[in-house]
DNA sequence: TTTT
DNA sequence: TTTT
């Protein structure tokens, strides 16, 4: 459909830290659980009341895959602008589910750490700024120039993963 | 959790008509069903793909609770702004299952029509304007408490102002 | 500054066709203006009122340039992400002024028309579908660069984290 | 225009305090100014490179400028959400000029505070939460309950921060 | 189940 | 200058 937008944009924090995954054509995907929540006081009672969400975030696109490897740790927080898609899976009990993420795909999306940096650590300042700009574009495509290329990560994984 | 956003941003088709449903409280709540889509041209096969997401938005906003039920039909195209909920729900199978939804609670989120009106219809078309404007929530606050509701700002403020 | 966001979302017509510039290097650039409003009715007065404010939209990125100048006319409702830049300009009349504009820079914003296509018109309807995507993208990357690409799975986190 | 969008989303820090104006009828107006930046290092000479944007942002909502008013400082970093304005002033040297805005009205946008709270201070956490919620949306309202709806302008930051 |  |  043409004229459509799917877009989240989420601000929180990290409940641990980004766990990545390895295909054996080299691909690799990084799963973030990222909690968000409101905080009020009920207007009747004053009572202090907080509601949590937690969103599983998952990211293709090798730049940002990159920054949540070297730079994101349970506690981070972060920026994350990424696109809502639900799959369905069967687990091992034979029950079918759906389950919904925020996926960045391959050249879209964006993760910005909100963190104040403790330099000293690995790597530049700049390198910490993943807004996925033009220039850090062209480096990631540059770092995994061999790469299969092309496609551009749309392929269906569900038979490469159980779940 | 100071310091969170969670927003989603929807432009897609209602996959039919809206649903109210009515609480014994006289409370009510609108589902949709949205599709939003993407369609590309494989690169090396030149084959033309597409893949439709199905998003759930529930309406507990007041004033675009109204604006769905008078002016959103099967087929209508609508931005939609609200936030990304999880809930538990336990089916008559027994079976727990989490379902995601783009809800918009009170006071937040926004519903905007983008299709051609076809006039000779319900209402003015200012009615269509479903920002969820000052003047929209000020009467959905009197409507819910004892609110002065406010005048809300939209007064022009030039004159007063010299610059 | 790491950890920095700049996002302006625009739904609104344009006032005016595309204006297409082309520099000497073979670089290209479109410019938009497009038109947002607000209606309400005054709560006192009861009288309509509406405010309209006018948008410059620069258009840097190759692909929406494209999109731009084959679909976008006077009159067309459109989609418009990009980030607010503000610049300094010297008039004829000597005065500097600052001109803030929504720009789209290269491989990054997106443009979707949000019209009915009126079909027997100039390309496929793919070709209408202009979120910068990930074949847009990886095409125009093509163009600079050796290109890359990738795609993964993800794992099933639920049970380790309170969802 | 029923169907429009307008709407901008930062995040960066604070140049200066924020800029507290009261009008005769009692409302107020917080100004701030924003900086928001891209880094990137020059794909063919390796420079560091940066481009800085300062945003002017326009508090009419009355809850979020007491947040602004308590708890912004030169240097804090915050998510602003508004819409973008343009108005036009003719200077005391009689030339007419635009300037471009991210305003935040009545009933609208949102503020959140994104540094690391140092408590020992003025308030409860929960007050820090800036999403315009419900609740806060409510008593923000009960608090200036004979409302005026507040309106006003700002000032003119434009020598004492570089734009 | 929408839409192109 | 768009649109409703």
């Amino acid at each position: 459909m043409a004229g459509s937008v799917n877009k989240a944009i989420l601000i929180g924090h990290l409940g641990r830290d980004p766990e990545i995954r390895t295909f054996q054509n080299g691909g690799k995907v990084a799963n973030l659980r990222l909690a968000t929540s409101e905080t009020w006081r009920e207007k009747d009672t004053g009572e202090r009341r907080e509601r949590t969400q937690w969103h599983s975030v998952v990211i293709f696109n090798e730049g940002l895959l990159k920054v949540a490897e070297q730079y994101l740790r349970k506690g981070s927080k972060v920026y994350v602008e990424g696109q809502i898609e639900t799959r369905k899976s069967t687990g091992q009990d034979g029950v079918e589910r759906y389950f919904t993420e925020v996926v960045l795909r391959p050249f879209r999306g964006e993760i910005t750490l909100l963190d104040k940096l403790d330099t000293g650590s690995r790597g530049t300042p700049e390198d910490y700024n993943r807004h996925d700009t033009p220039r850090e574009r062209a480096s990631a495509d540059a770092a995994t120039s061999g790469d299969a290329g092309a496609s551009g990560g749309h392929a269906d994984l569900d038979d490469e993963i159980p779940f």
